[in-house]
DNA sequence: ATTTATAAACTAATTTAATTAGTTTGTCAA
DNA sequence: TTGACAAACTAATTAAATTAGTTTATAAAT
C-alpha cells in the first residue's frame, strides 16, 4: 500500500473536521478515515486510537495557539501587549471552535503540553515584569488572565451568553476592567 | 412490576454517580441502571434517552446552582454579595465536579432552562445597581464575571493549573482584581 | 533482477453502549 | 373481578472503537 499518508496529515484533517463539527467529540473515526479514504482500523497505523488522536489535537492546538500569542505580544509592552494576547487568543477560539477545548489541560510533567505551556508562561511572565508584576503575584495574576479568556471563549462557543448583547463590546470590557483591577494593586 | 422509582430519583443518582465520576459523559446508562437495580430500557420510561438524561441534568444542576447564589447574595450588597457569590459559585463547583459543567448553557427562548438563567441574572442586575452600574454596562459586566467565574473553575476542575500556587488565593486575587476594575470606570 | 523486510493498508471478529420493538406484570380504579 | 396503565422485562439492532491476523506495495540488500 503506502501512500503518502502521515501522522501529521491525520491530526490536520482531525483537527478540519473537528473545527467544521464545532466539537472534536463528534468527530468518529469513521468520519476521519472516511475523508482520508482509508478504512478505520488503517488510522491505527498513524494515531494510537481516539485517546491517540486527542493526545496529538491537543499538542497541534497548543502548538498553534502558543505560536499565535507570542506573535501577538512579541514587540508590545504592558496593556498593549495583554490587549493583543486576549484579542489572538479569542480570534484562536473562534477560528478553532471543535479543537479548542484541548487547550485547557496542564500538561503532565516531562510532557510536550508542558514544555508548551512553560514556554508561553515565560513570554507573559515578561509582560507582567512591565507592570511591577513579579513573583507570586505574577503567577496569580496569570491564573486569572487565562481564567477570563478562557471563561469568556468557552461560554462564547457553547453558547452560553444568551442575551442580545454585543459580544465584542462584552469582552473588550472585560479585559479592560481586569487591566485595571490588576494596576489598582 | 412499578417499584417507587421515579424520574427525581434516577435524575439524583445519575447526578451522584457523575459527581463520582468527574464527568457526566463518563457516566453510562449501564451504571446508572445497574445503581438502580433495573435494566437499561428500563430507563427509558423515566428519561428520554441519554440526551434526556443530560438535559434533565442540566435543569437539576442550574437549578440547585440558582438557589444556592441567591441565598450567597440575599441581603448583602456590593462588594460583599459579589464576593459572597463568587465563592458559592466555587464550592458549587468543587461539590459537583461532574455535572457542573452543564451549567454553563443559555436556554432555548422559553425553556426551563432560560427561566433559572433569567432569575438569577436579575438579582446579579440588582447587586451591581449598588455599584452604580445600569443597562448595558451591568450587562456586560455580568457578562465578565459569569466568564471569571466559569474560567476558573472550569480550568481547576479539568486540572488546568499545573504550578504549585494556592488556589484559594489565586481565586481571591482573581475576584478582588476585577471588583476594584469595574470600580474605576 | 530478485529477494526480503517493513510500513501501511486490508478484512474479519469482538466488545461496549445506546436504542427500539414488542411483551409481561403488578397495581389501582371502575 | 376485570380492565387499563405504568413500568418493568427480553430480544434484536445499530453505531463505534478496538484487536487480531493477513495482504501488499515500496524500497533496500543481495
Amino acid at each position: 500500500m503506502a501512500r503518502d499518508l502521515t501522522k501529521e496529515k491525520v491530526v490536520q484533517k482531525a483537527a478540519e473536521l473537528a473545527n467544521e463539527l464545532g466539537d472534536v467529540h463528534q468527530l468518529k473515526l469513521k468520519d476521519l478515515a472516511a475523508a482520508l479514504d482509508i478504512k478505520v482500523p488503517s488510522l491505527y497505523n498513524h494515531v494510537k486510537g481516539s485517546a491517540g488522536l486527542i493526545d496529538a489535537l491537543r499538542i497541534h492546538a497548543l502548538s498553534e495557539l502558543s505560536g499565535i500569542l507570542q506573535d501577538a505580544m512579541v514587540g508590545k509592552i504592558s496593556e498593549e501587549a495583554l490587549v493583543a494576547a486576549a484579542q489572538s487568543y479569542r480570534t484562536f477560539a473562534h477560528a478553532n471552535p471543535g479543537i479548542y477545548q484541548l487547550v485547557i489541560q496542564a500538561g503532565e510533567p516531562g510532557s510536550e503540553v508542558e514544555r508548551i505551556g512553560k514556554n508561553s508562561l515565560s513570554f507573559l511572565l515578561l509582560i507582567l515584569g512591565s507592570f511591577g508584576l513579579q513573583g507570586d503575584e505574577a503567577l496569580h495574576v496569570v491564573r486569572g488572565f487565562r481564567s477570563l479568556l478562557h471563561g469568556f471563549v468557552s461560554l462564547e462557543l457553547a453558547g452560553g451568553f444568551g442575551l442580545d448583547l454585543d459580544l465584542d463590546q462584552s469582552f473588550e470590557r472585560l479585559i479592560k476592567d481586569y487591566i485595571s483591577g490588576i494596576q489598582n494593586l
